[in-house]
DNA sequence: TGTACATCAGTGAACGCGCGTTCACTGATGTAC
DNA sequence: TGTACATCAGTGAACGCGCGTTCACTGATGTAC
């Protein structure tokens, strides 16, 4: 009926297969980096052929863009099971954490080093988003709070605010819920790609306290 | 007299050719990312043959961390001056957003994704520490203040301090100074990575502005 | 100042490699009557 | 239930490519007497 119907024996057989390239592609990410990713190695893992593949994906960059639509969508669904626990804004960032920590390349996947010049396709930009929302949602729970900060700094980021409060379609935020928002997740960011990356080893410091106290910042802001 | 005279006609061309050569690959990575790099691509934009190339670096590796290696002393020289001019913790914080606005790519090779097994060698890793201790210094020389953040994590973390005060070697700091240097470190980081990647175009929001915020709450923390 | 020698930058040919990708094919699986 | 046909997964050979890297060499630059 549909052009891709899921229940025939074939189209499950298909998406197994799918399933075990980007598993196989995963792996090899994880222990070389994206860079490293190639079609032929995969193939000869999986004790195929290298043209094989292309039956599953149409070139190397299609793979590529497949598992950065995984990335987002694995955060995105782990973000809402946290969020559906209702742990709040805590379980979410420690959902985060431990999502990161699971696979620092898939993290770096989504949130790292940009290949100059890839924009990804839509359907992508829209986990992103829903990603953004869900952080956003949770903030917006915690208590109403004014501003997050003083100074002009934070006057003329607020002002800022005000004027692009459409961003997030159908979840209209107050400024200071907007900069909580923000603060939370570039924060997050910030401890949690460095820790990854190794840059807190050299100098024997826990990076799960600093994101502790981080988070604990974010959430303490005049509630 | 000296193993490697550098005032010798040869050794002074020797330095000329290389300095063209890591122009032209940091030319390469700004505009196809570091994983694109090729010797032989530099070779053809510079009028030469491939091989020549191995007068000067002894494989593509070695190009690589040469060039990490200019990354981190660049940033360090920018700190320095800055700190040098006497605009204090804000002044530092502007010299390295503009050093990363500079080239992103370069930033990213620095503090972006890490590739899985690599390790810098401990020149570079001193200049890392180099960079760090300026922002130390520069947070040590505000206002004493006690504590950045209450509660049971910051106190944890703030123990957790006390015990590893010794990783500047011979710059002691109190833990409130460590605080305010980690919260500082990574928040600007968490704000500019996000920015260079990209992540904030889709929502027209003004990262600058998020910057500057951060900036002025890690200053005004308790002062 | 001029000659003899050593150093070394750069060339061009060649190596092996693994890559992405195409193509014509075989054989198994599913569909229609 | 059985036969005829269509679909499609996977193979193996082949393509061109650009890569890093080696090697024996030429010719220019510098050094020693």
């Amino acid at each position: 009926m549909a052009t891709t119907d899921a229940n025939t024996p074939r189209e499950r057989y298909r998406a197994q297969v799918r399933a075990e390239i980007t598993r196989h592609a995963w792996e090899q990410i994880a222990t070389a980096g994206a860079s490293a990713l190639s079609l032929n190695a995969i193939a000869k893992r999986m004790g195929m052929s290298g043209p094989a593949l292309y039956r599953y994906f149409a070139s190397r960059d299609d793979l590529i863009t497949e598992l950065v639509r995984e990335g987002y969508r694995g955060l995105a669904d782990t973000l809402d099971r946290a969020a559906g626990d209702g742990a709040g804004l805590s379980g979410l960032a420690h959902a985060l954490r431990d999502w990161a920590l699971e696979d620092p390349q898939r993290y770096f996947l989504v949130y790292g080093t940009p290949v100059p010049g890839y924009h990804a396709p839509a359907d992508i930009t829209a986990v992103s988003a829903e990603i953004m929302t869900t952080l956003l949602d949770a903030c917006a729970a915690l208590p109403e709070d004014g501003t997050p900060g003083d100074g002009p700094a934070a006057e003329a980021l607020r002002a800022h605010l005000e004027e692009h409060r459409e961003w997030t379609a159908g979840h209209p935020a107050p400024p200071g819920t907007l900069h909580r928002f923000l603060i939370l997740w570039t924060r997050l960011h910030g401890v949690l790609s460095l820790e990854l990356a190794g840059h807190f080893t050299g100098m024997g410091i826990d990076p799960a306290l600093l994101y502790a106290a981080e988070l604990d910042g974010v959430l303490a802001l005049r509630a």
